[in-house]
DNA sequence: AGTTAGCACTCACCATCGGAGAGTGCTAAC
DNA sequence: GTTAGCACTCTCCGATGGTGAGTGCTAACT
């Protein structure tokens, strides 16, 4: 029945709708599609035995498996790989879910940190899935501000502004009791000239500074951990992944037993696998999808990502989506997070302007 | 048997004996305990007769449960409540344990906010459960210091360090173009006026602000803000809820079902419930333990809470515990859990001196 | 040619059945 | 008060068999 070669040809546009159906199917019930059920429900207007050549014509290609030999067909990764690739239709997102999600994002408005917490966890609502999200980052931070804040008699707080946003915050010890008054002084010699430096363009500065005075050592100890706290900032690619919905995945029946579960859960923590993986997808520029296998670790071999870079590239740039079982609705997960990344996009070109 | 009236009497030293034993042998084993296998792992000089004869005694009393008709014992609630009051020996925290807890405590030297997150994630590793912290926090914050960052030419970044550490971030949309000198003088006057100010404090300065200069009204603007912002701060009485290792938990074989957790987790976002919560547990001012249906909430029927304040009362307190099955080795919980809020306390002691 | 009806076959699922084993409660002896 | 003995109970486990959904194949049909 294959009209072309077997395995990489395009498939016939009778055997993409019967793919196509036994997906949105098995999507919705989660369970394995029978021919039979399939014709009844789909109004194919063709008979179950045409319906059971074709599956076994795609089974042979690798795009269905059946569990056992009587008890109908489930897609593999593949086979969906070529479903979100070819043959869905990519749905616009209906007008009602737009608003509701805009009208989430407007809910915060402007408590800087929750963006990302608010994005994951609008995305997990809409698509029923787990939503992450990392915070907007740049290659190289700049530093926007430095304030220095007494904290007891020898203890100071090193508040630090991002060029980008976010604001860090590290205790500074002091060898000598130091007042307000002197942290500000420093604080002002700080920022003189260090506003929009970048970690590398600090190394210099440090360098020859003055010891003479109190403040200047307190300059010279506080520019010191600045530059360290930049440095360890720029190492982590992704400071923090905010995963919201997690309740959502524990629905799903795959994940019923929680060992599942949990392997996903271990995952969600290696930063350096989500850093590699906010790689990949800043540099696709593009909604970047993975499933089932597709993803390198085991622990994600059940589960499937649909990611997007949000931001502007080097400025300041992250990653939203969601993370859900390989049984997705792939069209609408798709164009919820395009939507939603898009909408990060304005805010991100408003409010770092 | 019962020597004294059957309920609520302290139980003789023998029964006593025996509820311990089944109490530490099902935590061991997450299996119902039998009269034969107790004797015989537990060096007990009884008979499994007379075991068996005391069990029904216990069962009588509340404090053990059969599953079945023959399937051994299973403590109940009340078991554990009366094992955790009056029969286990509150054991001292192994020396190893001390210095494994102190010594991670130690890496995560100032980087602040990283506490928490700390104490949670050091409570799970040591108690193999969940680890939880709020973050210390008074009745009524104070400000120690504002500051405004230019974001843009319509934005500026406003900074709060309030006096107990935590820093909050919002963003302040600008009526007229504004450049980081104008926003470094409304600055100077706002922290002139509002340092050391609670948010009750506030109030009546916002009354009459001038409004005559571009500088003042950016000040009465801001003004208003943190006055906002405070608000809002106080308002939630837990701000956060860090929990983490609740990976632990998920290895429990009464969580193999994902559904029992999932009710556990959505409890854990209940910010009213937890509230209460850290009320509760703050005014006991010791360590409180929380078992199965002591719970108010049905959601955590099957789990146990062990949790202790920390801090100063009204100045900055928090709360620390774990979370587990109500199967838990409570003894060894007890103990770290008040080791580790004592670590605390010497950490917010030596911080918010 | 491609499509379809018919049919034998397969195999998970479920309920039933019957030991085996662990644990109990009771009774009678110590 | 304690214990040995014993009959009883009830879960767990494996085997058994029927049911039904689903398949692949073949032969007839268009």
């Amino acid at each position: 029945m294959a009209r072309r070669k077997d395995r990489p040809g395009p498939l016939d546009p009778r055997s993409a709708a019967i793919l196509r159906a036994i997906i949105e199917e098995y999507v919705a019930t989660a369970q394995p599609v029978g021919s039979q059920s399939l014709v009844e429900r789909c109004r194919l207007d063709v008979s179950s035995a045409t319906v059971r050549n074709v599956m076994a014509e795609l089974e042979r290609a690798g795009l269905l498996h059946s569990p056992h030999t009587s008890a109908g067909r489930v897609p593999t990764d593949a086979g969906y790989r070529l479903y979100v690739e070819s043959i869905a239709e990519s749905v616009a997102l209906a007008p009602v879910e737009r608003l509701m999600i805009r009208h989430q994002f407007g809910q915060v408005e402007f408590a800087s940190e929750q963006w990302f917490r608010l994005a994951a966890s609008t995305l997990a609502g809409a698509t029923h899935s787990a939503g992450i999200a990392t915070p907007a980052k740049p290659e190289a931070s700049r530093i926007r501000r430095v304030d220095l804040v007494s904290g007891g008699e020898r203890m100071a707080s090193l508040v630090l502004v991002l060029a980008e946003g976010p604001i860090k915050q590290h205790l500074l010890p002091l060898d000598v009791p130091t007042d307000q008054e002197l942290l500000d002084d420093a604080a002002r010699r700080l920022n003189e000239r260090i506003a929009g430096k970048t970690a590398t363009q600090l190394e210099p500065l440090l360098r020859d500074l003055p010891l003479d005075t109190d403040t200047d050592r307190l300059v010279a100890r506080a520019a010191e951990r600045i530059a360290r706290a930049m440095r360890e900032f720029d190492a982590n690619v992704v400071e923090d992944v905010f995963s919201e919905g997690l309740l959502y995945v524990m629905e799903a029946p795959e994940f019923a037993q929680t060992d599942k579960l949990r392997r996903v859960f271990v995952l969600l923590q290696d930063r350096a696998y989500l850093g590699d993986l906010v790689h990949d997808v800043t540099d696709a520029g593009d909604v970047r999808i993975f499933i089932g296998a597709e993803n390198r670790p085991a622990e994600l071999h059940d589960v499937a990502l649909v990611l997007a870079p949000y931001g502007r590239r080097g400025r300041a740039s992250g990653v939203v989506g969601v993370l859900g079982p390989t049984r997705m609705a792939y069209p609408h997960a798709i164009s919820t997070v395009r939507y939603v990344s898009g909408l990060m996009n304005e805010l991100v070109d408003h409010l770092y302007a």
